[in-house]
DNA sequence: GCCAACGTTGGC
DNA sequence: GCCAACGTTGGC
């Protein structure tokens, strides 16, 4: 089962705001890199809930994807801060899927901690410059970031 | 198709 | 607020 980091700015969109939400669209990206992982993404795949553009940033909680990709309404909307007039509807060009909170960490992982397990040197997220928002995750990498949050395990509670 | 300019991201 | 990194745009 793949893995997965979404990344967003919790004065923007903040693990609370999933949590009292229950469900929502994770929209709004508009990398085609980040949008092809989108893409690959499927019902029941984990996701470390990232805060980023924060002090300090890191991993908040973790979620879990209900819908797999569909077209990102938003891009078609021209009150929204997402629109691009350049999508055609024929062909949507970004793509949204919906999550679920599954838990809030423990305790909350900071990037500097993130950096000291060995599983996670192989991670963009990790590297300088990075600016990937979603952002595929090994089962090793998950299980890291897990533990080192206080977590429960959750590759042997769920599923 | 190249590449300089520009805008955005994101850690600090 | 600064600035490095990097994606996108647009002129040629």
């Amino acid at each position: 089962m793949p893995y997965w980091l979404l990344k967003s700015e919790p004065d923007c969109y903040s693990y609370a705001d999933l949590e009292r939400l229950g469900r929502d669209h994770w929209n709004g990206v508009r990398n085609y890199q980040a949008r092809n992982y989108l893409r690959q993404m499927k019902a029941g795949d984990p996701c470390l809930f990232y805060y980023s553009s924060t002090k300090p940033a890191g991993i908040a909680g973790v979620a879990r994807v209900v819908r797999s990709g569909y077209p990102d309404p938003s891009q078609f909307d021209p009150s929204s801060d997402f629109y691009d007039p350049k999508s055609p509807q024929s062909e949507p060009r970004w793509t949204t899927v919906d999550v679920e909170p599954v838990q809030l960490l423990p305790k909350f992982l900071p990037l500097e901690t993130i950096r000291e397990l060995p599983a996670w040197d192989a991670s963009p997220l990790t590297r300088k410059g990075n600016r990937l928002s979603v952002l595929p995750v090994t089962p090793e990498q998950f299980e890291a970031a897990l533990a080192a949050g206080g977590a429960e395990d959750l590759l042997t509670t769920d599923h």
